[in-house]
DNA sequence: GTCATTTTTGACGATGGAGTCAAGAATGAA
DNA sequence: TTCATTCTTGACTCCATCGTCAAAAATGAC
């Protein structure tokens, strides 16, 4: 292999993140990215062809950090530790970085511009992965005995409200708010005679 | 008073908000409203002087037809037949449309490109009235008493949820789902006990 | 009918992103 | 070392939007 890349790649789709992130996938430009990763233009067109590849090779990285802290809230014994724990790591997600980023999947689902077909797929994935993960975690008999609806249910109304979150985090900006409506769900969520 | 305006302002007003709602602010541009509305990008900026006050005004239509529909939807008596009628509401404002537009407030509140604060605000006020309608109607003794929560706490759940459905419209973008979801959280947020 | 005022029109230059490309630099293979 | 291949660089053209402006058109007031 001859001609070998010269920027650091993963650094680069990290900064590439970061912008995709605080910006959206539409109102990021090719030079915007530059800026970000310190990467010409150019390179950035010779390596990856587009800006919608660079954004699923970033989306990945975010995939990956986000399922995985997720992963970790569903180990919860209790049903409410679980939610909550579940609620708040979507919360943190959201209001994390400094103005808040958001959150990308929601940006990115709501995004102005209809993107391409490749990136919505890759939504409904996520999306997916996170549905399933949550039925997985609502089917366990401790926790399933202790909820009002049905795994499927439960992980479609639980996946509903986090984007709803993402959302109201965007109009309200009060992540007080946010935690205390995500704590009124999960007390309805959670069966009081059980 | 001489020199009057000589296009339509109503319907020019109507032409943008079917754009603003199908593409998004971010993405419309002075050029596509004087497409859509059939005037010249001069008479825009002089009548309105920027995007944003067209926005502003566009916004103000959605607000009233939506606000509207939901005010009907609360004036069921059954807690159950009322929550789900509003979230029905919602869902029909966000599927409308060929192809579905989505939910114009979402999509506004998560546009990548920050919007000014005039246009925050304006989202921030249509989410307080529609908080409030759902509060007082759920304050109404007879739906009080089905709920699980306390009016404020449902009505922030509510809220949160419709967000959460307008985000999912966009991803899995089957209205069935949507329904099935809004129905599950009804019954969670009905009492099963009363 | 005349006039003052406002709107409309079409065009202007400025700005910035998109995508491409040829020349130069870097590097592994032989 | 030499070479073939790939990456990098900087510049180029194309295109669309932005915001403005002066001239023309329209219209109510008198």
């Amino acid at each position: 292999m001859v001609g070998v890349r010269q920027f650091d790649e993963s650094a680069a789709l990290a900064a590439a993140l970061e912008t995709f992130w605080s910006q959206g996938l539409a109102a990021t430009t090719m030079p915007d990215l530059a800026r970000a990763t310190g990467v010409q233009r150019g390179s950035l067109y010779n390596a990856y062809g587009d800006k919608e590849t660079i954004f699923l090779r970033a989306f990945d990285l975010y995939e990956d950090r986000f399922l995985k802290a997720v992963e970790v809230s569903l180990t919860q014994d209790d049903a409410g530790a679980l939610l909550r724990s579940v609620f708040e790591t979507a919360i943190a997600n959201m209001t994390a970085g400094s103005p808040p980023r958001g959150c990308l999947t929601t940006k990115t689902a709501v995004d102005g511009s209809t993107a391409s077909a490749l990136v919505h797929d890759r939504l409904r994935v996520l999306v997916e992965r996170l549905s399933t993960m949550l039925e997985a975690a609502c089917s366990r008999p401790s926790i399933a005995q202790q909820l009002t609806l049905s795994p499927p249910e439960a992980a479609a109304v639980i996946v509903t409200f986090t984007r709803g979150l993402a959302v109201m985090e965007r109009i309200v900006g009060d992540s007080d708010f946010l935690s205390r409506t995500a704590s009124s769900l999960t007390r309805s969520l959670v069966d009081r005679h059980s």
